[in-house]
RNA sequence: UCCUCGGUAGCUCAAUGGCAGAGCAUGCGGCUGUUAACCGCAGGGUUGUAGGUUCGAGUCCUACCCGGGGAGCCA
């Protein structure tokens, strides 16, 4: 494709160069007869320095009327300049203005989530945004080299389904020619009949739960990942997940580096995860969720708290204390601290009122229970990398779980649980091959059998033993970006709360 | 649905029950190498809504509305 302009990421092959770039005002700062422009172009920020006396009449209006926002065209001199984020600037001999834009909402300041959140289609314009997209796309494109370098075929299962899959969770219900139907929670069902017949599939689409959950971790729209194995057992399920996350990990690390950085994400913490993940049978996680170590954990990070908040709140006083002498400048900054010390005074509260609640999980939890939130976040901080729980009760999980030969209270299920309280990330499991153990299944959990008819075929023409499992993007791109919301993690989230834009 | 925190200028936040303020953004002025540039001046308010207590309410009480994150459920 040929242009007539170039991309500021191209910037350092055109050293020495007249080029033109297109793009939009990121923001500007100025002197007397001299202007910084910060442009962005979709590939990365450049400063362009515009000087009265060095350009004509029309080109210095332009960039005294260029606004935050405001789209330009700029012509200049590539130089090299080590001060510059990407080691270049562009002197400007010729600029345009396309269109003055007036009253852009993003000030370059802090915004709190709601508003940025209202204007999302904005919004994914700054730093951020643009690093989370450019490292999802990233994500995204490991699995599917992945997958496919493994012989896998991606194909897809529908989004309208006739019937609940699980009959637990609350689903989204249209209306299907004066049918009810329902936006698919999972395409596991279908990916086993496609596994049936192409040997190694996966799925890439979208999923929906209307459960009203108002967390960081939860989305009503989400992209899920199922790969579904025939011949696969819960072993050689567990080695194709940890391949895949590890996959994705070192992926990131090699080409997301300026990503990371934006997000101010540590990269060592994403280094030590890229190793072994440990299996952990469920009674062990039990043992360990229990155990004394577990406790003195909890006990320290309560201290701790409580030892954090002891000193932000001397230094608040210090600040008090000195304030009225203070000169403005300095004023300015202890306004700027004092905002950021009530903020880290609330994440103390919270981690006090959470950490007794989750001791008192912990000593609680009997055998048998499903692991909850705060069980799974003690479980990881004992690790480095994910963990792969393994061989849940029956009970807590979905009727298709093949059951484990050695224990039949226990189903072939795994969790893989992201270190750094990102919790759950995939769930998945070996599949039940007996026909009439489905059917018990099904009427034991209350499930229409004829909905199941088709997928009981599976089992009635050639049944093998098979796994497959489920990968949240959002969550897996939160936990590589180090982002606190899954919302921040797609283009336009869509939330119990948010329906727009 | 429950628990918990919050709602003050366009934005981020201050304000012992006693004159509603700062920074950023905007407008004007100054400054020829700035890195969320800086300096000066100006405009900008029904303190979420409705009641109540009080000489006096942003602040205390009651109800409601909206939102944050946590439980349940899950990826």
């Amino acid at each position: 494709m040929q242009h007539d302009f170039v991309y500021i990421r191209d910037l350092a092959s055109h050293d020495g160069q007249i080029v033109t770039l297109k793009g939009w005002l990121y923001n500007k700062r100025s002197s007397k007869g001299l202007h910084f422009l910060i442009l962005r172009d979709g590939t990365g920020l450049a400063q362009c320095v515009i000087t009265e006396q060095e350009v004509g009449t029309v080109s210095w209006a332009a960039a005294e009327d260029a606004t935050q926002e405001s789209s330009l065209v700029l012509k200049g001199l590539v130089r090299k300049d080590d001060r510059q984020i990407g080691g270049y600037e562009l002197v400007v001999h010729e600029a345009v203005l396309m269109q003055r834009a007036e009253g852009y909402p993003i000030t370059p300041k802090d915004h709190g989530i709601e508003f940025l959140m209202d204007q999302r289609h904005l919004w994914l314009r700054s730093q951020r945004p643009w690093a989370t997209m450019r490292l999802r796309n990233n994500i995204i494109m490991s699995i599917h080299h992945y997958f496919q370098e493994q012989g896998f075929i991606q194909m897809d299962a529908p989004i309208f389904t006739g019937n609940a899959v699980e009959g637990t969770s609350t689903l989204f219900e249209v209306d299907y020619f004066d049918e009810k139907a329902y936006l698919t929670q999972s395409g596991q069902l279908y990916g086993e009949a496609m596994a049936m017949a192409l040997g190694k599939i996966y799925t890439f689409g979208p999923t929906f739960r209307a459960e009203k959950s108002k967390t960081r971790r939860h989305l009503t729209e989400f992209w899920m990942i199922e790969p579904e194995m025939a011949f696969y057992d819960l072993a050689m399920n567990m080695d194709m997940a940890e391949g895949l996350l590890r996959r994705i990990l070192r992926d990131a690390r090699t080409n997301c580096g300026t990503e990371l950085d934006i997000l101010g994400r540590d990269v060592a913490l994403l280094e030590k995860a890229d190793a072994p993940f440990p299996r952990i049978h469920y009674s062990d996680a039990v043992d360990l969720l229990k155990s004394n170590k577990s406790m003195e954990m909890l006990d320290g990070e309560l201290e701790a708290a409580f030892d954090e908040e002891k000193n932000l709140r001397s230094e608040l006083a210090e600040i008090k204390k000195n304030y009225g002498s203070a000169k403005k400048w300095e004023k300015k900054k202890f306004d700027a601290r004092e905002i950021e010390i009530n903020q880290l005074l609330e994440d103390c509260a919270e981690r006090q009122r959470n950490l007794p609640k989750w001791k008192a999980s912990a000593i609680a939890f009997e055998w048998g229970n499903d692991l909850g939130g705060s069980d799974e976040t003690v479980l990881t901080k004992h690790f480095d990398t994910p963990i792969m729980v393994h061989r849940y009760p029956a009970a807590v999980k979905a009727f298709y779980m093949k059951r484990d030969p050695e224990d039949d209270r226990l189903a072939l299920g795994v969790d893989v649980l992201a270190p750094e309280g990102y919790g759950e990330i995939i769930g998945g499991g070996e599949r039940a091959t007996d026909l009439q153990f489905l059917l018990d299944q099904i009427r034991a959990h209350g499930l229409p059998e004829s909905a199941f008819s088709w997928y009981l075929d599976l089992r009635r023409f050639g049944s093998v033993p098979h796994s497959g499992f489920g990968l949240g993007l959002e969550r897996t791109i939160c936990w590589v970006g180090g982002l606190k919301h899954v919302r921040e993690a797609i283009p336009f989230a869509r939330l119990m709360s948010r329906l727009s834009p």
